[in-house]
RNA sequence: GGUUCGGUAGCUCAGCUGGAUAGAGCAAUAGCCUUCUAAGCUAUGGGUCCUGGGUUCGAAUCCCAGCCGAAUCACCA
């Protein structure tokens, strides 16, 4: 049992016994004691003294002999102000300890039957996926394996924006300045290509524009007038009128893309278990809408357009269909959510999206509430915050933008460099090398982008964040590295009962800190947090650090003080493992 | 103007279901490699927790007002 809540249940036996007072209302706040007092637990005593009308102290001491006369497990007891600090027994937590060791894949979550589906990446095919996407994606792969640590069902999926305009101008741009190029001639990624096509239109239309402006024309007439956009407009609607030669160039270059990003997807690490496309779904919607106007929560106005209308909310009027009866975002939103409720019945739906949608998701939920679908509160938005760099925020307009795979052959180079400088490798093949570079590279980005709280705009100084000292990913692969090092010298190990006496404290500071795994993932979990694990997980690194350093482990000449430490790093080693898996990183087994 | 979210050390960030003297890392300074991996460890300095009120035994944390910053308020997605 978690020790926290049996001594808050003891607190309440004592303060029921010496005050005669029924306690099944008290809340009795339990914490871990602060490393600079003596004990293993605090119980706050301040809201207890209205009860024993008592001062501080003496209430304290009352209710701390009492715990210790009633419990074997406790060892001493000390008083300071108002808190009542409580030392447990070594022998209690060696024997926690052995609990932890046999338990089974430590911290992980019983199954809940719970279906949760969690969207992410949702890339345009018209770019390549840049620092933002990164923190997308990494954030939502991680929140789905943190979801499934706390046993949960999880589907992963993938919306792909891959229609529109946007797709257009790329198609526009290459079929008039292209000459054929493919991924093949040009040497070029995929994502890329079509990438670049989208610049070079974008290129093509401001000279057009500058160009009618010098003969006169106002930059917003000289915008309406451009025969660029004006093409554009007309392909877009061929589009969505089957035309075969449009939806054959459409399908060629969004081919390319997607072998890009599959190339991104893979090296980043991150995967879906079901991937649809906007192409499919962007008629999804308007019989619900219809539906609702039926219902009379919609309106249509004049020119046949619909509204929703939610100025009684402290919102706007919303567009669900445009006056000539297309549908707009929002609308093939409700109409996906109404889908994939129908088709998993999830217990939560989780939309990883930026924080420059959070009126939409608002606005996306309040609309589902008032057609009748009461599992529109099982929606959640989780939202985070943009990836500034030190010269500001990136606009692909001035080339600011922080290109990911660019970004990860960087780090993989950084990784690289660094290792190599600290020379110690040369046993290594060149191939697990290779490997190990990916590996540290990549979970130092992992962890930088990770570690910070989602909703909390970032910085991102590629400075900082190829340092691998301190907080950082490398170190706690490094940590990792070195324990499994000890474990292969130390060949076959065990231990039978130790004295409890012989634990080193810091050893049952090691303790104290695992205990806490469980309830970190769960509370991870239900905060839809990666950031937690992360920070936890840098704390028993750090501790085993300390440890490493001032206590001796393969030399120890007591075998079973020996075999019993060996165990313990066991334990922290596939505590590490099962932490830095949610996060998505990868840890050698040297470095 | 409306809505939502942020403001904690020089920098990047924890802490926010109210609890003891507000923590890490980086950067700075001083030490520690004949030792199980020095990508490590130890020590030192560094704070108006944006401001002002309120609630309470107690506020970085909760409430109100204000200041600063971000996002958004499209017949784009």
């Amino acid at each position: 049992m978690n020790p926290e809540v049996f001594i808050s249940d003891q607190v309440k036996l004592a303060v029921g016994a010496l005050y005669s007072v029924p306690t099944d209302n008290l809340s009795i706040t339990v914490q871990q004691t602060k490393k600079e007092f003596i004990g293993d637990f605090t119980v706050v005593m301040f809201p207890l003294l209205r009860i024993s009308k008592k001062s501080p102290k003496q209430t304290s001491e009352e209710v701390g002999s009492f715990l210790k006369e009633h419990i074997s497990q406790i060892e001493s007891y000390n008083v300071i102000k108002g808190f009542l600090n409580i030392k447990f027994s070594n022998e209690f937590w060696l024997n926690f300890f052995v609990e932890i060791s046999k338990t089974e894949d430590y911290g992980q979550g019983k199954p809940t039957g719970k279906t949760i589906m969690v969207e992410y990446s949702s890339p345009n095919t018209n770019k390549p996926l840049h620092l933002g996407h990164i923190r997308n994606n990494l954030l939502g792969w991680s929140v789905a394996t943190l979801l499934k640590a706390n046993g949960h069902n999880v589907i992963k999926v993938n919306l792909v924006n891959d229609r529109g305009i946007h797709i257009c101008k790329s198609m526009l741009a290459w079929l008039k300045t292209g000459n054929g190029e493919t991924p093949e001639t040009s040497g070029k990624k995929g994502d890329h290509l079509v990438g670049d096509y989208y610049v070079k239109f974008n290129d093509l239309f401001k000279e057009e524009v500058s160009v009618l402006k010098s003969k006169g024309m106002s930059e917003e007439d000289a915008e309406k007038n451009s025969t660029l956009l004006k093409e554009a407009r007309v392909m877009l609607f061929k589009w969505e009128h089957g035309d075969e030669e449009v939806r054959n160039l459409w399908k060629k270059m969004n081919s390319w893309v997607y072998d890009g990003f599959i190339k991104t997807y893979n090296r980043l690490g991150i995967d879906f278990d079901k991937t649809y496309y906007e192409s499919d779904t962007y008629l999804l919607g308007k019989k619900i809408v219809n539906q609702g106007l039926e219902k009379g929560v919609f309106e249509k106005h004049e020119d046949n357009s619909v509204w929703c209308d939610l100025t009684a909310d402290g919102l706007d009027k919303k567009l669900l269909l445009r006056p000539d009866g297309t549908s707009v975002y929002i609308t093939q939103d409700i109409g996906t959510a109404v889908e994939r409720f129908e088709e998993f019945g999830f217990k939560e739906h989780i939309y990883v999206v930026g924080n420059e949608q959070n009126y939409h998701f608002q606005v996306l939920k309040l609309i589902l509430k008032k057609l009748g679908y009461d599992w529109a509160d099982r929606i959640c938005h989780l939202s985070y915050g943009m990836v500034e760099l030190p010269e500001g925020k990136m606009k692909s307009r001035e080339g600011t933008v922080v290109d990911a795979d660019e970004l990860l052959e960087n780090m993989y180079q950084t990784a690289r460099d660094t290792s190599l400088e600290l020379g110690k490798l040369q046993d290594m093949d060149p191939k697990e090398q290779n490997k190990l570079f990916e590996t540290i590279g990549l979970g130092a980005l992992k962890y930088f982008i990770i570690k910070v709280d989602p909703k909390k705009t970032m910085m991102f100084n590629p400075m900082d964040s190829i340092d691998f000292n301190g907080n950082t990913g490398p170190f706690i692969q490094y940590t990792y590295a070195r324990i499994r090092s000890i474990l292969r010298k130390a060949d076959k190990y065990s231990y039978k009962n130790i004295a409890a006496d012989k634990m080193h404290e810091k050893e049952i500071e090691l303790i104290k800190t695992l205990k806490n795994f469980p309830s970190i993932i769960s509370e991870a979990g239900a905060a839809h947090s990666p950031a937690l694990v992360a920070n936890y997980i840098y704390e028993i690194a750090k501790e085993f650090n300390q440890y490493y350093h001032d206590v001796s482990i393969l030399k120890e000449p007591d075998e079973n003080i020996k075999g019993f430490r060996l165990v313990l790093i066991e334990v922290i080693s596939k505590v590490l493992f099962k932490a830095m898996h949610i996060l998505g990183i990868n840890l050698p087994e040297r470095m």
